[in-house]
DNA sequence: CCGTCATATGACTTAATAGTCATATGACGG
DNA sequence: CCGTCATATGACTATTAAGTCATATGACGG
């Protein structure tokens, strides 16, 4: 956690330094951001960057912080109306405010995807805790609630189905930062819809 | 390319030269890999080291090169009978090639799928060349074969199921090396099973 | 036995890093 | 107007990195 120092800062310098943090983290990932140019990129001093956060780490963990807390609003409205909807819908609607968070906050997205597929799994575990596993037992849990529902086939392995549904999230994320020009939503939602209609088709019971 | 040098060294140094890199870029990645600690653990001289290779990026090329010559022979094989076997037995004896190269492999296959995954899109494009570009037109003709074969849903979107398939195999690898203890290849080729039982579901004809 | 030439060496340079610290500033209460 | 205290500063340290280079070695042909 941010030293107090930092959060009496004026909104302004406080925002200049987060986003100069986050320019950094996106572009160079964790290991190769430097300290030294974020200060440069936020004008302020070294010395008092160091009056704000501990070290790295702890710049880094408050910057995760943000993201999970940005993510969190784009999922909340969803989560209120989950029971009414079946696995599928609900899927889809998941898929979605996932897109939609990328879309809108390209940097933020990219700095959380290179912490979870990054080499570190030390820092992972430091920095995002029970998240990952927790998402994991979260769709899991869908899955089995979609099965006693008779919505998904009895016979799928709900483990690895979670599993492979949290590593599509994750590429079609990528693969909207790094493909599509951020043009419209529509041609993202397509492509989402495309992966859904295979595992639906993979998964639904007959 | 390594200079000249280092294909006139003895074969134990040169393979303990190679050996070190590995090591050393399975456990740091590229950016995090110090030319310091190879030449260490190889014991040769730091000057040594830039009689044999230009800079870091030759070396890491040419452990690509390894990495990408290893894995072919692990597919020749099954490359040979390929017009046989329909698409979901070519599907399935290539995750099963795959699976078995990242089990007798794991620290090559970790520098290629932490290469893959890496935030450095242009390293990777560097070093990777077209091999990526054309491993996805491959399975798109697989599947488009498969389509004209009568063997899966013409709906389908190749392009995105072609993507959905790379990205789901490199995971398959990595689950395999974080997950497994590499005790028996049964347990990891049910789960590859298990992940194209929802895949086949999902494209195939009905 | 000598001279040459490929190879081997590690101290050195340059540049970048994270993090520190003595000092300066400036706002605010008395 | 003064003294105090949180905050601001950038030069500095210590460490590590990639890459260089003058010099040493040693094998081999004449």
């Amino acid at each position: 956690m941010p030293k107090g120092t930092f959060f009496n800062l004026p909104d302004e310098k406080r925002e200049r330094i987060t986003e100069a943090a986050i320019d950094e983290f996106a572009e160079y990932s964790y290991e190769g951001a430097s300290i030294t140019r974020i200060v440069d990129n936020a004008n302020i001093a070294k010395g008092s960057f160091y009056q704000y956060f501990e070290d790295k780490k702890d710049l880094f963990k408050h910057i995760i912080d943000i993201i999970g807390e940005k993510k969190l609003m784009y999922m909340t409205r969803l989560l209120k109306d989950f029971e009414k909807l079946d696995f599928f819908q609900a899927f889809r609607e998941m898929y979605a405010a996932g897109i939609k968070f990328a879309k809108d906050n390209p940097r933020l997205s990219k700095i959380g995807n290179s912490l979870i597929k990054g080499a570190d799994v030390k820092l992972m575990q430091e920095v995002l805790g029970e998240a990952i596993p927790k998402s994991n037992e979260f769709i899991k849990g869908m899955l089995l609630r979609g099965i006693q529902r008779g919505e998904i086939a009895p016979e799928i392995d709900a483990d690895i189905v979670a599993y492979m549904l949290t590593e599509l999230s994750i590429s079609i994320s990528e693969y909207f930062i790094k493909e599509m020009k951020a043009e419209d939503d529509m041609e993202i939602l397509e492509l989402a819809d495309k992966m859904i209609f295979v595992i639906e088709n993979g998964i639904k019971k007959r």
